[in-house]
DNA sequence: AATTAGCACTCGACCATCGAGAGTGCTAAC
DNA sequence: GTTAGCACTCTCGATGGTCGAGTGCTAATT
């Protein structure tokens, strides 16, 4: 348990490298939030937090940077408070207040305001939970792969190719179709998300094993990619992040956000509940490496279940994007609640 | 008019540059195209045309590099002849002749093998020449701003905002209305591009003038955004090419792409005559600044007019972008025909 | 035992300098 | 008109030196 000052003092290093995108000093936050302590027993502290995991120091005479830890850290001490000035509020209520037809231009209304206020990338995944699977294919190609089609009651999703093993004949096939059918057929294609391949369940030959996850994971990413709609908006914002001032990283960065299915992932693994809004920090919370991801999840309509948010870099505003969603969700919230 | 030696040394500026992206120096045109020459012939010539324009030389003891004007030349003398393997020949094929249900999957599949075997970001802006205007409104907002609406068959554009000049009252608003209605009523969208606002068309007053200047801008605009679906792909292609090593460039890019207006202005402003391809190389030819935007026309069905094609840096390679695009368009035409 | 003042130390950022190499332009000869 | 030869210019990378920021440590203070 770390000590009140060291709270303080996480705090202030975080705020101010938010802030800055420099090393924090500990002369700054001296003058920032600890004017009775002198800039040694700062220190001190400093080296303390640095060697318990939450600080970084990029080299012997630069301020502290914070790791991802303390990231963590800031924002699960962040009480629910907006703070959003009195502008941003009347923007965000008239944008989404003004009624634009068809649900996806609401959607493409809220990507907007999202990305426009918070000045990041914004998500928006809808998935039509109505939408339910009739039926699961598996078509023989005659050249060593088959053709795995999911059927639902609006589409058919295709694309996906898994090569077959030598020793996989037509019965198996069959057999594998029916199992996947079974398993699936009146479920929602997101619901391939939450489902693990347990190793025993068909067949105790690893190879067959094998197989059916490879069948499995292939249709996730299917049911990800196509089986949602995914919206994104502002994409551009991240050049005014001064961590894609390499274009290394802007690409890295695009080809994720560019990536349908990954999007689809990484916005839907939350909790699921509405009106909470769940925040994963760097690589090691599921989020892309050296992005964060803020999402929450809102009805967005009977039957669509959608999953709002916000993509940048581990160095994000958290106490503005945390606002942005949580006034966002409470308006849509109460839009359907009274539909 | 340039000599025989001239020609085949600036070509050979050209080529270098295109594949290795660094100033040219004349002992490399000794090796690769003209061994009977010494390399201070060349240098007498390249200081030639440099002086005509043809070529910079970034510093006094670097090699050349190509103006637009020289890479304006190099398309001119280029043949029409393939360069494309067999390879990739079948792979445009194969992806083609697929039939793929809709007509945007095929849009889709277009546009990905372009952007797949050229290396550069591709585009197809698909217009129904079917959908034509049934009404424009000019709706008074009452807060001193008109919201324009263009009507067709189909559907609604909207989102056009245009101030209204104080001494414009309701009835000139209707004159207005009446008048752009007369003129556009029965034609395509896309007609508003090939219009330009005669001043001396409807009132003689200059301010009258300037607004109606603005509306039609304003319309053509919303007529580019809206009124013609622009498919882009293979945006992240940039990161291929040197000159988008540079943060500012990308980003530059990316807005640029990202306009759907500015696509559809770039991509449908040329001839339009089916079957030819058109090479926009640098803002002077109202290609993106430092781009160059390469086009063909094509009928994707009755009454769809479809404009594909490539964009890129100035520096690209001309000959495989020109033959992928050849080839696609044939077979493109071809298929149309056989329908 | 915690805090603090003071100071030595370290390291990056910035700048100037230097030499090597590339490629040219010019001159004079062919 | 072409070419060999050479001086010249400029970039690039390496080297070194100074400056300032910020730290860690020590010894004194509370």
């Amino acid at each position: 348990m770390l000590s009140l000052r060291k709270k303080k003092i996480l705090s202030a290093v975080v705020d101010g490298y938010i802030q800055k995108a420099s090393p924090v000093s500990s002369k700054e936050i001296q003058k920032t939030c600890l004017q009775d302590c002198s800039s040694a027993t700062i220190r001190n502290e400093l080296s303390a937090l640095e060697s318990m995991g939450y600080l970084v120091q990029p080299h012997v005479s630069a301020g502290r940077i914070p790791s991802e830890k303390a990231f963590r850290f800031y924002v699960n001490e962040l009480t629910t408070e907006s703070c959003l000035t009195d502008e941003e509020n009347a923007l965000i209520e008239s944008r989404l207040l003004r009624n634009h037809g068809s649900l996806d231009e609401v959607i493409k209304q809220i990507t907007n305001v999202i990305s426009e206020i918070t000045h990041y990338t914004s998500v928006v995944v809808k998935a039509d939970m109505a939408d339910t699977i009739t039926a699961i294919k598996l078509l023989d190609l005659s050249n060593g792969q088959m053709l795995m089609v999911i059927v639902t009651e609006t589409r058919v999703l295709k694309d996906g190719i898994v090569d077959i093993p030598e020793d996989f004949d037509d019965l198996m096939l069959l057999q594998a179709q029916a199992w996947l059918n079974k398993l699936f057929v009146g479920k929602h294609i997101s619901q391939f998300l939450n489902f693990t391949y347990p190793y025993t369940l068909v067949n105790d030959q690893f190879k067959l094993n094998k197989l059916f996850k490879k069948i499995t994971d292939e249709l996730k990413k299917q049911a990800l990619a196509n089986g949602m709609d995914v919206c994104v908006c502002g994409e551009h914002n991240i050049f005014k992040h001064s961590e894609y001032n390499d274009v290394g990283n802007v690409q890295k960065f695009l080809s994720e956000v560019g990536s349908k299915d990954k999007m689809a992932q990484v916005f839907t693994d939350d909790g699921g509940q509405e009106g909470f809004v769940t925040v994963k920090i760097g690589a090691s919370e599921n989020a892309p490496e050296g992005c964060s991801v803020v999402t929450t999840r809102v009805a967005l309509g009977t039957n669509i279940a959608g999953s709002i948010g916000v993509i940048g870099p581990v160095r994000m505003n958290y106490k503005k994007v945390l606002s942005v969603l949580d006034k966002i969700s409470n308006i849509i919230i109460d839009m359907m609640g009274k539909e």
